[in-house]
DNA sequence: ATATAATTCCATCAAATGATGGAAACACAT
DNA sequence: ATGTGTTTCCATCATTTGATGGAATTATAT
């Protein structure tokens, strides 16, 4: 009950949980650099000063936004752990994705603010922590990637980011993308969930059966 | 020879030449807003009214980068489609991968930029055109996902944006991702050449091969 | 009802930022 | 050397932006 994060997840209806909630979403839109405080507050409906009263500089108010959608997204895919245990791989898969898909589009501003902290700069450095989160190796040896949550190999947590980058990409994308291709909110959901399975299922469930016969080196060169 | 875009491109040396590659890289680092003109005057070692007097506004410096880089890499592409045409699939797409790759993390601002584009906002909303890069198309051709340029289905553009993000999402995560694994630059290279082929070759190889027997409904419930 | 603490807003600051006018410096042809 | 056009820099503006002090308001306990 310290933090201002803490209080904001205690009670939705405060001050501090609707000023964390603009924020996601303008942050999420805009990066850090392109949202002001003054954004944020008139978002809400406050003067300025009542969101530097409940949260601080603006880089606290930040960091309280990715810690909180960290959390949120952690918490999410713990669920689907529980939903998909012992299915076949496969099928592990396909459920994986369309109930991640669904939820972060429900929750855009997750997938915005992931992106940003991957590929984004703030001008000032951060002090956010830059070790492998947690949930990739919950991911990986979920995925049959490796036996142990203790030692994953390289490239499983490589394979890992790029499955769930592509989710995201989709997901903050969307703006772009469905404005590109003429769609309807529904269709491109649909698509997209589409899309992950046609690229994510043949790799993970055994996709080297289709090429047995091609070397790698022989690939490339 | 009207615009400054185009004397730049003539003059590789010219001062309008300098101030867009310094540019182009900090746009692809802090994002339109990250970045100051007074940041890119200082990169250059010049004074700000040098810049303007060279670019103008700075929303006309941002887009001549925008349209630089698109210009870049879609010579790029159309040099790799020479390189493979003729060839077998999966070959085809493990010389892609790793030529693209090569080019990218030589350019690293070229996948800042365009994730920029896709995933960022702006306050002030850019004029710039949203419609299918032609460059999509051709990949999609390339890749058998259709007959002719000018009938796309929109699953094959999907595909196709799937692919390129991925490559991105490597790109220019490198340096949070590189930090996370503790890799060396070549390794990390290596491995996103790895990943990469692991994600993508199955898929358009004819991934179907491995699942046959799970219809895509069965998959998800 | 009154005292105390928590919350909100108004006014304001200092620094940062986008942008420009005009003087100096430079290039170069005649 | 002189004149012309280009390039560069210095000084300066108006806005925007992050941030704060303090008064006013509201909630809460006694």
């Amino acid at each position: 009950m310290a933090t201002p994060l803490e209080k904001a997840r205690k009670d939705p209806n405060s001050m501090k949980a609707k000023i964390l909630k603009v924020a996601r979403r303008m942050f999420g839109e805009y990066g850090y650099h392109g949202t002001t405080t003054r954004m944020i507050a008139k978002e809400v409906g406050i003067d300025i000063s009542t969101l530097y009263y409940h949260w601080g500089e603006k880089t606290d108010l930040y960091e309280s936004v990715i810690l909180d959608i960290n959390n949120d997204l952690r918490q999410k895919l713990d669920e689907v752990e529980k939903v998909i245990h012992g299915q076949p791989l496969a099928r592990r898969l396909g459920i994986a994705i369309d109930m991640v898909t669904d939820y972060l589009f429900e929750c855009p501003e997750i997938s915005n603010l992931v992106l940003f902290q991957y590929f984004g700069k703030t001008r000032k450095e951060s002090n956010l922590d830059f070790h492998v989160p947690d949930f990739i190796s919950d991911i990986a040896r979920s995925m049959d990637l490796c036996k142990t949550k203790e030692s994953i190999p390289t490239s499983a947590s490589m394979r890992v980011l790029a499955m769930m980058n592509s989710i995201h990409n989709f997901i903050s994308g969307e703006n772009f993308f469905r404005e590109m291709l003429k769609l309807k909110r529904e269709e491109y959901i649909e698509h997209v969930k589409e899309t992950l399975e046609f690229i994510l299922i043949p790799a993970f469930n055994g996709g080297s059966q289709g090429q047995t016969d091609i070397n790698q080196t022989d690939i490339r060169r």
